[in-house]
DNA sequence: TATTACCCTACTAAATCTATAGGAGTAAAA
DNA sequence: TTTTACTCCTATAGATTTAGTAGGGTAATA
């Protein structure tokens, strides 16, 4: 399941790359139009702006923005910072490998096998898809 | 993330395939080959024989056996069976199809076409990847 | 009939998710 | 210069899910 965290954050990022770039929007605003709980998204925003996708200007007439432009933003990079690796197992993540404690012999283990190919089915998706194809929808 | 409940199964089940077909293993056996906990293993293997996809014979010298050839097992059964629907999240749900609350149109929803996309890639490698074509690793 | 092994429900500890609380700091406008 | 409108940041709490464990019941076979 993708987490809510992650779901908020792709909503937000598209409702910013829908606005005049480089013009903060308040998380107040996001928050009514996306539906989502203020405080929440307040956080997932923070987030956003620690990992280098987004920029913000504080206090009156604050709120945040794009730093990049939507074509540049790729999926991939989203996922990454909101969701966690995009491996769905740590030992075939190229980011973040740790072996399997249960598991003597990578190399012998199907789950592994059929992992790489999952990962590698992902990485393509998120990773041809930017904010840019998904802002018009 | 895998459950580590999937990645058990999916772990039986190539231990499973590799034995004679029809001979029971019991859940001891598949329990020490696999690095297993019993108890643990002993309810998935049971989800597994309600959905149809293992038989069992009680009693002594009974077990676990594969009800159907390797080659007629999807991972996408498997899946489906162990972690749940294949989609990230329900709106996109071919069998679990479910509206998001706080989405009020899926059309334009950013979320829900990215998720299509995942969908249909892992839906993709899951339908073609048979549990013949991982139990020779 | 003793033993072996599956059958089944319920429970629990730990982790993760989904927020919420509450204030500190900052910038612009009144 | 005071007020207002924002972001910044940490901590915490409730709900849910995960990963197992406990313990007895039931069927088959030697």
């Amino acid at each position: 399941m993708l987490s809510k965290k992650t779901k908020y954050g792709i909503k937000a990022l598209t409702y910013l790359a829908k606005q005049e770039t480089g013009v903060p929007v308040s998380i107040a605003t996001i928050s009514e139009m996306e539906n989502i709980s203020l405080k929440f998204l307040e956080t997932i925003l923070l987030t956003l702006r620690k990992s280098g996708l987004l920029g913000s200007k504080k206090g009156k007439s604050g709120g945040y923005y794009l730093l990049k432009d939507a074509k540049e933003i790729k999926m991939s990079t989203v996922i990454r910072v909101l969701e966690g690796p995009i491996a769905m197992v740590p030992c075939v993540s190229l980011n973040y490998y740790e072996k399997c404690s249960d598991c003597p012999d990578e190399a012998a283990c199907a789950v592994h096998h059929l992992m790489i190919r999952v990962r590698d089915s992902n990485l393509k998706v998120y990773g041809e898809t930017s904010l840019a194809d998904l802002m018009h929808y």
